[in-house]
DNA sequence: TTGTTATTGAACAGAGTGTTCATTATTGAT
DNA sequence: ATCAATAATGAACACTCTGTTCAATAACAA
């Protein structure tokens, strides 16, 4: 069914003007109803989802909650899903620049921060940001959320990382070994992340650095004497 | 509002007779017609989980593939999340033997296969049950899945392994550390299962086992001298 | 101020929901 | 094999939500 076909597209204003103004030149300021309707409904869209999930809400329920009509919805989005999408792209557009300051990372140089008990800058960096959005995070991650959000933002954050500490051995490891060790920090990493903002995020964002740091020298069976 | 209450309950004949046989002493079977509505409409829950998401899917759909009357389904179920809940129960519940074997593991015992290079009997078992249930998994952890169970499986089969692996020393740990490394290991071992499901399952249950007991002795790390 | 355009409120057909009911078809047990 | 019990069926119902259109109004940038 090309049910996409049939819908007709959206324009947002923000973006036409925005190629004008490389056109023309001039002081492009977009226009404030657009950006307070949209903000509107993120605010509404986040309290709904930890209110009711997700699944449950209307779009009547969203332009009752942004006090708007429910026509301004549809003038910006096709559907309550396409307005998550579009917050959850904002959020993932922020995080690349976390991703390329992963990719110079090595064992060594976090080893060299981990003894001198210093947080990795970068870290500490992304927990401020993720700080930021806590917000957002905290409904689209829990029950209520999107399910394929996690997913999404365990391959940006920690695909990368787990990329850079992977030990050299297993970098040209082709057993199916390697594949489970890589699923199984950055599932463990999100883990963290995800653990962080579910309990109202009570470390600083020095202290979760830290604390991410540990964990990549801990070894639950170290314990045992080989 | 008591939309809950205003529902008239689902009595299922199931239950009754089952409460009737132990009364009466009775070799009880189930309604063959009921069973097999019900196994149909999880077949079609499966696929159009599978096809289209959890979300988009209509009861009529799920009648329409399970080629039944749209009366019968409400005959059993309340609605669509009502008709997935119930799945996911039997699943969770099946799952509760595992945690029973799980609380008596410890360190050593798992040692002492490892160096063997022999898999821990109970999770062959274990890996050898999700493979049972894989079309199911499958669908409700993957993107059209449901958002609540992967912490629900997590929880229930992982965190069990992480307390009887937790070091001693994290034991009596009232630092916040202790609460990101269990779910540190919690996530990692979810994010295990969910891969080898995921990528259609290619290794066996004791190649699994394996692996993640492997993974117990793995520190990132630990290619730097200290 | 002025031209532009986002917002509003109303209306619409279409689809899905959850329920009821009489009828038919299966079922388990005798 | 028969029978009482009950699950499945198909139709109907009011209801909610959807996605769209439209003219009128309000807010905006210049």
């Amino acid at each position: 069914m090309p049910e996409t076909l049939s819908k007709r597209p959206i324009m947002p204003t923000v973006e036409l003007s925005a190629q004008e103004c490389l056109h023309e030149s001039v002081s492009c300021t977009v226009d404030r109803r657009i950006t307070r309707s949209k903000k509107a409904l993120r605010i509404a869209l986040i309290e709904l989802m930890e209110e009711r999930g997700f699944d449950s809400i209307t779009v009547n329920d969203l332009c009752t909650r942004a006090d708007l009509n429910r026509g301004t919805f549809y003038n910006h989005f096709h559907d309550k899903e396409n307005l998550l999408e579009t917050f959850e792209n904002e959020v993932m557009d922020d995080l690349v620049r976390f991703q390329v300051k992963m990719k110079d990372l090595n064992l060594k140089e976090i080893l060299f921060f981990q003894v001198k008990k210093k947080p990795l800058p970068f870290l500490v960096e992304m927990f401020d940001y993720l700080r930021e959005e806590a917000a957002f995070l905290h409904a689209v991650l829990g029950p209520g959320g999107d399910i394929r959000f996690g997913p999404r933002l365990r391959d940006s954050v920690c695909g990368n990382l787990i990329q850079s500490i992977l030990h050299e051995r297993y970098r040209k490891d082709p057993t199916p070994f390697v594949n489970y060790y890589v699923a199984f920090f950055a599932s463990a990493y999100l883990g963290v992340i995800t653990q962080w903002i579910e309990t109202g995020m009570q470390e600083s964002s020095e202290e979760m650095a830290l604390i991410a740091m540990r964990l990549l020298f801990i070894r639950p069976g170290e314990s045992i004497k080989l």
